[in-house]
DNA sequence: GTTATTGCAAACAATTTGCACCCAC
DNA sequence: GTGGGTGCAAATTGTTTGCAATAAC
């Protein structure tokens, strides 16, 4: 039996691209649908080896409040603002975790591969909506 | 038709109270089995609530890898370190986004309830193992 | 009465798994 | 041929929805 190889393989490889050029995050269904054309899998492949790329530390993936899980690269350090009401989600300009140095020691035993933060609030439309119902 | 009051019910304080007393985060199904005795309600209740609260913002949520979602009283400013392999969970001592402060103006118009802040890694019993693989 | 809230069971959707197959070595 | 990786379809899981019944006001 072999460990874990330190490479990614051509599937990988695949989504990972994917990921890097479509300029976005994508669900796990929609990467599926976008790699139809270069590069076709099935939708298990597409998610055994998202969950690879997580745990190599080459995908980052965050929650919608729908439970819908988005993918992205690592280097695209963006978190978000999102809607608690519509879902609506808006990119943050910056991350401000790397403004700040968060003590190692927290880590503990941990190999620090990416962390997500996301903010939740109500958007001007949500609040004009229910407010004007009252 | 009545706008959203802005008190919340006596099965919404219900589900704010086991969440408090309880001392940690719950997931939907965990808080209904753990309501059966003081305050039962169908699951779909739980949930229909738990929205309502995430909504005013006294509750927030995170997401397992697992994809199933956890639950915690705001003031809970608690966040986590998890590993991408096995799942297990760890709480960090504070919260870093306390210590700075992030500009106003990235949040635009929405009204701000609360954050979630996710570090991912390998722990130890993860990385030895899949050293000890190769 | 009218409106909001609930329980139940059925529906749903995203994701995971079982398994036979295939390919590279 | 042995082992990893794959596709497909079935299974699983957490969560949501439809709707009739109930409670609140």
């Amino acid at each position: 039996m072999r460990g874990a190889p330190l490479t990614i393989n051509s599937r990988q490889q695949a989504l990972l691209e994917s990921l890097r050029s479509s300029g976005g995050e994508m669900s796990g269904q929609q990467l599926h649908r976008h790699l139809e054309k270069q590069s076709p899998m099935g939708l298990a492949t597409v998610y055994r080896n998202l969950r690879v790329l997580q745990q190599r530390g080459f995908v980052r993936c965050r929650h919608l409040p729908s439970g819908e899980a988005l993918y992205a690269p690592v280097e695209r350090d963006q978190h978000h603002l999102t809607c608690v009401d519509c879902g609506k989600t808006q990119p943050l300009e910056h991350c401000p975790i790397h403004a700040i140095d968060v003590p190692q020691k927290s880590f503990g035993d941990f190999d620090l591969l990416f962390h997500t933060l996301e903010f939740f609030g109500i958007c001007t439309d949500c609040r004009n909506r229910q407010t004007s119902l009252i």
